[in-house]
DNA sequence: TAGCGGACGTTATGTCATAACATTTTGTAT
DNA sequence: ATACAAAATGTTATGACATAACGTCCGCTA
């Protein structure tokens, strides 16, 4: 039972990507993290885009789709090693910008039921609610 | 009881924007609108930008987050003609294109839970299931 | 040690979206 | 009718996000 989309090792630039990323306090853009690894030596967007491809690959980072922007994975997971997690649900806070992760397994299941259903074959699901956080209501 | 985000009377462009979407069978980039409004003299992205802002605010149209294109509304609606449609989830075949539309409201019960009880205050949500629909798989 | 696959580097280009400014149209109160 | 405010329009320029296409380098293994 070898791990398929497993941590790997990770390669420099892959490295240099997600320590930026994992630094970081929200979302960051390809472009705001090359600028980030500007004096690391990174020139080039594609060099980003590539380690970003197989971060979001093995599951180490998520790609916010309202955004257009990336984050480091934070879900709750403080169980086991092996099982990655599935489908997530992304809470962004368009005060300050936090985005916070979790799961929501009732959720996937009523969608996949939808899917089953109507013969759907979902390879990926994206669920995003863009609002504001309780800190920023309070404040 | 007014309508708050009615239908509203559409501009030139607004109704030409609108009818392209409504005789395309699957989502369009606000660009691919320009390029087939170009012989109704649209010249410039942002014509096309106001007129999608103006249908998206009125439920008119939707914007696919996960393809930064733009879809006619074409929800399930055969109920009454005032209450417009909240959250709704898209399923984006892979291989056609085709996009279908749907509610799930017990999904959008489960995500205002949990925005709830972590008092989230949530303005726009996004569920969009990337994948094949059962057409494309059968085929 | 030859060859293969994966990562890397670089240039150029493609695609999606908005800023800023001037002008025109439309609705409305006088 | 007329003047005003608000909204829509037109245009140019620019910003922001993403990938194509090419060649090179490195580590593995047959």
């Amino acid at each position: 039972m070898s791990a398929d989309t497993a941590p790997r090792d990770l390669t420099r630039n892959q490295a240099l990507v997600f320590d930026v990323l994992a630094d970081a306090d929200g979302p960051l853009s390809a472009y705001t993290i090359l600028d980030a690894l500007r004096d690391a030596g990174l020139r080039a967007p594609l060099q980003v885009y590539r380690a970003l491809d197989k971060l979001v690959e093995s599951g180490m980072v998520h790609r916010l789709e309202s955004l257009n922007a990336f984050v480091a994975c934070n879900h709750p997971a403080g169980e086991g090693a092996g099982e990655s997690h599935g489908t997530v649900v992304f809470a962004i806070c368009e005060a300050c910008g936090n985005v916070t992760e979790f799961a929501q397994q009732d959720v996937v299941k009523q969608l996949q039921g939808w899917a089953q259903s109507e013969g759907f074959e979902p390879h990926a699901t994206v669920i995003e609610l863009r609002g504001l956080c309780g800190d920023c209501r309070a404040g």
